[in-house]
Order: structure tokens, then C-alpha cells, then sequence
DNA sequence: TTTTGAAGTCAACATCTGTTTACCAGCGTT
DNA sequence: AACGCTGGTAAACAGATGTTGACTTCAAAA
């Protein structure tokens, strides 16, 4: 054979398609590895595409780091969504928190969690870290401007980050390895204790 | 004048004094901007020191990286130490978790967060991690062994790790500043609940 | 079929980054 | 005072990295 690989059809041209897979490598690389260990290169490479591409739909690194917020706060919105706060009972929420960190809720908070230094980035991360920890609060039964309910709830988000984090990368037994079943006790708990009515 | 700042005469030679300089704004930097965002001048430049240095006292970045986890464990088991479990009442966790996050245990935890991707860094930090966690979860009377209690004692880890990274780096109000007194009544409620005897 | 514009590639660029090498300067010893 | 050792500096190197501009190739319109 000539090509070392099962060879793939040289991938009919389509803009949107090769943009939205550069989009999802790059998710994956900087959700994993952080933006400043992430290169182009390595991301262009995953979605098996030339480099200048990244410049070309996203004017630069920083922009696709933009643009990979952006989606992901989207996805967000829409799986996470608004729906009616009746239903975000702590063993809900918690059910959320312990999902798989391969996507869902804790993979997005990772991705959030990193930084480019980019102002842009900042407010996009800011914007929905904010609205997240409110509507937190508002399904905990705060009145709008309990600044101590909106205080747990961004100690909520905080933690939860934190444990997807800690969940994917320190390999730290028996969390890395836990089931999502094994976490949901323990995060009712967490949760209904930082949330409960006052 | 000839020269533009407050001249500070031309530093004394001093091996282990320069070295400690050095340790101590890579501490810094790698705390506050990650592994990879930090450049070996940055830190040279902020210790007032020449870059070459780095590699004469600690072979390279990487190793300087451990050196830092190293120096933060030794403090963190020094001051965060073996006293008596007894004393470890959820209060006082909650009051190390809450303390101010530009040092103390918030402080480490951010640092221990970092990545550098070397194999030896990881064992450091998964080592403090580990030790830390089962301390965690004998503190709340956990036979050893007990494998569930010690998940319950990694979460509370996660969690506070995951609360000083956004108390610092996000921005988020009115988590970003919120006084230690905020902190210690939301954070023994987290405590008390994952750490309860079961 | 020819044309045309967009999709994709290639190679070069300027800069940055970690590291090394050769050199200079202070301080104690003899 | 001369020596030597060690702390410190400067400059250069090789490789990596983000970005750009010219070029090629494909597919649809004319």
C-alpha cells in the first residue's frame, strides 16, 4: 500500500465543517492541557487540517480560545439551561456536578477554568460563571440581591470546578477513578448544606 | 540622578540567598499565571537576578517547578502540620480553607493545581494530595481503610482548591471579595456535611 | 468548457523561549 | 598583592511558536 493509514477520502470542502473541527480540538486540547501548553499546531494537527486555517476563521489563537468559550457557555446554556428552577433540587444538582468529566457540566467548567489572558475571554468566562451562580441561588429560593445565597452559590460552582478538576487531572485515588454514582451522596450533601433555605 | 529607581545597593553574593529569591518569585508567578504562561526571564526578571541562574541552581524550568512544589509542601506540612486531629474541628478546616488566598493553605492548593506535565511534579503534588486527604479523613474519624470517607475528604480538597483558584483568579462577585469571615460560615456548612461521621 | 472565487496548502517570517558557553567581578586565602 | 574560587552577567544558539502572504486545487457558476 502506498499511504501508511487506512486512508481517509481527502475530505470534500466544506468551510463550516473543517471551522466547527478545529473548534472541537481545540476544546479538547485547551480543556486538557491549558491554552498556553496548547500550540496551533497540535490543534490543527488533531483536526487534521493546516495551520493558517486557524487564522483564517478565527484571526488568531486568542480568537479561537474566544470562539471555544463561547460555544461551550452556549452548550451550556442549552443542556444546563433555563429550565424551571422547581425542578434544580440539590439532588439534581448534584447529579449535574458528578456527570461524566468527559462532557457535560464538570467538562465545561474545566474549559472555563483556563485563562488566556485575554480580556475578551475573561468577560465571556465572567459572564457565565455570574449568571450560572444566580440562577444557583435563585433555584436554592434566594431573593434576588441575597448576597450571602448568591455568595454559597458561587462557593457551589467553585467547588464543583474544582473537583472536575482535580477529578481528570491529579489522578488522585479513589477520586480519579470514582463512578458518578460514588459522587452523587456526597455532592447532595455538599449541596444541600451550602444551599439550604436560611 | 543617574540611576532611575531607589538604589538599592548591589546586593550582597549570597548563593542560597539568591536561590531563595529566585524560588520565591517562581512561586509567585507559577501561582498566579500557570507553568507554561511563565517564562524563565519573567521570573529572573522579578527576582532581579540574571536567567542563567535558573539553570545553575535548578537545572532547568521544570526543575525549578519542583522545587517549588517541594518548598510549598514542606511549608504546607509545617504549618497546615501533624497536630492533633482532635484539634481539626470543622471549624478550623473551615477557617484553613477560608484563609487569605495570597498565602496560607488557598495559596498552595492554587500552586499544587498547576501542570507542568513532568512526571516527577505530578508524584509531588499527588503525594501532598494523597497525605493530605486521608489526614483529611482520619480528622473526621475515618478508620483507615475507610474508602468512602476518604472520597468525601478529596472532594473537600477539590472543593477548596477549586474556591481559591476562582477567589483569585475569576473576578467573580461577590466571591472575588469576600472577607474570611464571609467565608468560614458557608465553608464549615460544606465541611460539616461531607465530613460527618457516617 | 471555461471561468472564478473560495478552500486549502506551503514555506517563510519574526519573535519568543529554554539553555549553554564564555567571560567578568567580588571575596577570602596565602 | 597575587591567586583562585565562586557568584553573577552577557551574548548567542537552537528550536518552537503565532502569523502572514503567495501559491495551488477544487467545485460550482456562466
Amino acid at each position: 500500500m502506498t499511504t501508511g493509514e487506512t486512508e481517509t477520502p481527502p475530505r470534500r470542502r466544506d468551510a463550516a465543517k473543517t471551522r466547527q473541527l478545529l473548534l472541537d480540538s481545540a476544546i479538547q486540547r485547551f480543556t486538557r492541557d491549558g491554552y498556553a501548553a496548547t500550540t496551533v499546531r497540535d490543534i490543527a494537527d488533531d483536526a487534521g487540517v493546516n495551520v493558517a486555517l486557524i487564522s483564517r476563521y478565527f484571526k488568531s489563537k486568542e480568537g479561537l480560545f474566544e470562539a471555544c468559550l463561547t460555544s461551550s457557555v452556549d452548550e451550556m446554556r442549552r443542556t444546563a439551561g433555563d429550565d424551571t428552577p422547581l425542578n434544580r433540587t440539590p439532588e439534581a444538582i448534584a447529579r449535574q456536578i458528578a456527570g461524566p468529566c468527559s462532557r457535560g457540566v464538570p467538562y465545561h467548567l474545566v474549559l472555563l477554568l483556563r485563562s488566556s489572558g485575554d480580556e475578551a475571554a475573561d468577560r465571556i468566562r465572567l459572564g457565565l460563571l455570574h449568571s450560572y451562580s444566580e440562577r444557583l441561588a435563585a433555584a436554592a429560593g434566594a431573593a434576588p440581591g441575597d448576597q450571602d445565597m448568591l455568595l454559597r452559590a458561587q462557593v457551589v460552582l467553585a467547588a464543583a470546578a474544582g473537583i472536575a478538576l482535580l477529578r481528570t487531572k491529579a489522578g488522585m485515588e479513589p477520586l480519579a477513578s470514582a463512578t458518578e454514582a460514588d459522587f452523587v451522596p456526597p455532592l447532595r450533601d455538599l449541596v444541600e448544606a451550602l444551599l439550604k433555605p436560611r
